[in-house]
DNA sequence: ACTTGATCTAGACCTTGCTCCAGATCGTAG
DNA sequence: CTACGATCTGGAGCAAGGTCTAGATCAAGT
């Protein structure tokens, strides 16, 4: 029930979806797509089960994801993984030049978001003025 | 207050394409789309002709498309602006939407940062005390 | 046993946002 | 006049990232 239950207890695909914000769907699809770690266990009758690492390691996916991050990185990721220890460097690599590009991300966005503002303060100006502004530049 | 030259002289869809850093395929299919406020005017031989008033629009497009706002609420905007004055509280309220949304992204991806910073440090570190690291968490 | 709801698989389909192609035309430099 | 590059139109194609369907199976409640 809690968010945040560190169960040793195998989750269903439903119950990884609502604590992933992923859908079942695409949480079969990750899975296909080599995205995981490890092989999802199965019950007897063909359930998955998730454990707690493949629900930790999807939450970093989510992270990664909402940051940008390209599935086919993330499946990169997830390969080096796999593989076992070994190779640090490339993962560490991998890691940090999608850093580089969520700060690139959050400098942009900070530009839109001045760009955006500066917009809203024109209108907002307009509309304090109230409607009477005759002549007025179209793209303003 | 253009960005680049306040030239009266209209452009050619190529020239725009550079100031903007659209592709002139981009600029044709923004136009079928009606993401543009007015008709783009054209040569006697067919060709457009973007005014200055074109280029300041799509630059803010771009800048709007950058900080993730879909092509749809783009078009809204445009039309709202293609119905003249009267509607500015509209189109405050789409901007506005749309600052809260940047802001949101902004957010979610400085916490996705550190998330990833954390991350990188245990590869960092890994790597720092060499590879010897036997047992660990595959996830980490 | 029966009903209900969650899951299963494979594969078709969807949306967004362009990108590219074909074949024709324009326009400028030689 | 002749090239040659830039543009034109309409429509097809593409990549990413899922989403949804169909028909069957599993599991739990009554």
């Amino acid at each position: 029930m809690a968010t945040t239950e560190t169960s040793a207890e195998p989750l269903s695909i439903g119950e990884v979806a609502e604590r992933t914000g992923l859908s079942v769907h695409a949480l079969r699809f990750y899975e296909r797509e080599g995205l995981l770690v490890g092989p999802v266990q199965r019950t007897s009758g063909g359930r998955r089960r998730y454990t707690a690492f493949d629900v930790d390691w999807l939450l970093i996916c989510v992270k990664l994801r909402e940051s940008g991050m390209p599935l086919a990185d993330l499946k990169q990721f997830a390969e080096l993984v796999r593989q076992g220890p070994g190779n640090e460097a490339e993962r560490l690599q991998l890691l940090d030049a999608h850093r580089q590009r969520v700060d690139a991300q959050i400098q942009a966005l900070q530009e839109c978001r001045s760009v955006i503002t500066w917009k809203v303060g024109v209108y907002a100006d307009h509309l304090a003025r109230g409607e009477a502004g005759g002549l007025w530049d179209p793209t303003a």
